[in-house]
RNA sequence: GCUCCCGUAGUGUAGCGGCCAAUCAUCACGGCCUCUCGAGCCGUAGACUCGGGUUCAAAUCCCGACGGGAGCACCA
């Protein structure tokens, strides 16, 4: 064997397959997924992780993947929001076939509580919430259980029709059952705010629990995800459809992403948006899909990054160094170099030749071009970079010409000294005398152990040269010896948002 | 407190009874390459929480402990 085919002998790199693994009970064609967010805020990269792997499943069976705002809450719910949704959405690259308001569907759900009523499995609860709460937790039935449905029939008419306060529809589940969340769960509530869409038109809603299980179920979607949190609702879930009659969704779990040092609960990032900490939710230093782009991660970073987390229960925080190392790969090859000197200082080299250099945008690949640079003899070049340096030393100028200093006062002053690479000489990023001047915003954790860190966000100004004035808003490019950093045009200035090394 | 879920290298993941002397990425370290401290290439180091049980065979199944997370809303 060893002669014969000494191949087989030896061991196969396995391969990492990183597509999802397979749906359970899916048939190609038949698969509809869901991606259910509420309308009342920015998308982060936990949405992101839900829609893509809801959009890629539907893709990946030919199936249908509908977009569905869960919009039942008018308290919550901000017109803004659906277009910004949408908007996060396309950017991350997701396509829907379908799109529509739960709230299109409140005429069907009152109907569905009417059934549920008359089939005695839900009373209207004119209990204060604190009664309802403590008879929970007490698992103690209340009084309202016991009315006829008739009664209760009655009594949710007039919740919709307007006189009633306080009242909420309860689904009669289990009291004493060791699982809370059927200790007869609320179904509906009042809530007399306008809806951004409906206006005052309704004032009852469905909570989650309903509306969630009976959308699922007649929108056809046949594997929902929801987040890990969630779980102990599925046994509400399916009690619901059961004794509606409904279809039940193959209903599947995963565990919520999140990345070490970058809060994504708008619990946490509202304050520091009102205390100024942060500029808004756009914020560089945020993991919503609008602080990422603005910092230059890419969509398809954040898929690949989606995918490489993998969708089981097991609870964890990545670090950013993760989805960095991916962004850094994509645009490794498709960025353009140029250079930028970070707290420069001025060099002035005798004797320096004039030159009008040209230097290619990409270490291999020529067709992104080059700049022409002209040289006379003034540069700036990083002051820490000539700390290191001493009179006599030789280095180059990246892509121009070697020189030797001679001089280290407030400047430098060094001479010409050939045009020859020198083996292991220290290469150098500089600009000539005509520089951009530009700041560029490095974004660190916002939380470090679990504390505000005040100092996540450094300011770093510098030159870059003079070609970074062609650049436009939204542009990645990599300052060399210093990182990839996504330019912006604000007003008549070239900013920078550092996305990493 | 009660209930549920989870527990694989520093980090994140794959594996879910024999092919595991455990995958891949990242990180760290060493080398090669390179007119960037980037990328690429090669290599080294590093893990199945613990204790019982089932089985010819367990990271994989069962029980228990420990650790982490979640739920106990008229929010999703």
């Amino acid at each position: 064997m060893k002669k014969t085919a000494p191949e087989l002998l030896q061991k196969e790199k396995k391969e990492r397959d990183f597509s999802l693994p397979e749906l359970p009970d899916a048939e190609k064609g038949k698969v509809i997924t869901r991606f259910p967010p509420e309308p009342n805020g920015y998308l982060h990269i936990g949405h992101a992780k839900a829609s893509i792997v809801d959009y890629e499943y539907a893709k990946m069976y030919n199936g249908k993947f509908i977009l569905r705002f869960d919009d039942t809450n008018p308290e919550n719910v901000a017109l803004e929001f659906f277009d910004v949704q949408k908007e996060d959405l396309r950017w991350l690259g997701i396509e829907w076939d379908e799109e529509y308001h739960t709230s299109d569907h409140l005429e069907k759900h009152y109907k569905l509580a009417e059934k549920l009523i008359k089939q005695k499995d839900a009373y209207v609860c004119v209990c204060h919430s604190d009664a309802i709460k403590d008879g929970r937790f007490q698992g103690k039935e209340c009084d309202c259980r016991d009315v006829s449905n008739e009664k209760n029939l009655y009594l949710w008419k007039d919740m919709i029709s307007s006189s009633v306060e306080g009242a909420v529809l309860r689904l009669k589940g289990d009291m004493k059952s060791v699982n809370t969340a059927m200790r007869d769960p609320t179904l509906f509530r009042i809530i007399d705010k306008p809806h951004p869409l409906l206006g005052d038109k309704y004032r009852v809603w469905p909570t989650y629990d309903f509306a969630g299980a009976v959308e699922d179920s007649l929108s056809g979607v046949t594997h929902p995800f929801r987040t890990k949190e969630y779980e102990l609702r599925d046994e509400c879930y399916f009690r619901l459809l059961e004794l509606l009659k409904l279809r039940k969704p193959h209903l599947m779990e995963f565990a919520r992403l999140s990345i070490e040092g970058m809060p994504v609960s708008k619990r946490k990032i509202k304050p520091l948006i009102d205390q100024g900490k942060v500029s808004g939710y756009d914020d560089i230093r945020l993991p919503t899909l609008r602080g990422l782009k603005k910092r230059g991660i890419l969509p398809e970073t954040i898929k690949q990054f989606v995918f490489s987390q993998g969708i089981s229960k097991a609870e964890s925080s990545a670090a950013f160094s993760l989805v960095e190392a991916i962004n850094r790969k994509l645009l490794d090859s498709a960025a353009k170099r140029y250079f930028f000197v970070q707290d420069p200082i001025k060099l002035v080299v005798d004797n320096a030749p004039s030159m009008k250099k040209t230097i290619s945008l990409h270490p291999t690949d020529e067709k992104l071009g080059s700049r022409i640079i002209k040289t006379d003899n003034i540069f700036f070049v990083p002051k820490t970079d000539m700390k290191n340096l001493n009179i006599g030393d030789v280095f180059r100028l990246k892509d121009l010409y070697n020189i030797m200093i001679t001089k280290k006062n407030k400047e430098i002053n060094a001479e010409y000294a050939g045009e020859e690479l020198i083996p292991d000489s220290a290469k150098i990023q500089w600009t000539a005398e005509k520089v951009i001047k530009m700041i560029v915003f490095v974004p660190g954790l916002l939380y470090e152990n679990d504390n505000y860190n005040p100092n996540s966000l450094e300011k770093v100004e510098g030159f870059a040269e003079d070609a970074v004035s062609q650049l436009e808003t939204g542009e990645i490019v990599q300052f060399e010896r210093f990182g990839f950093v996504r330019i912006e045009r604000q007003n008549n200035n070239i900013i920078g948002f550092f996305a990493h090394k």
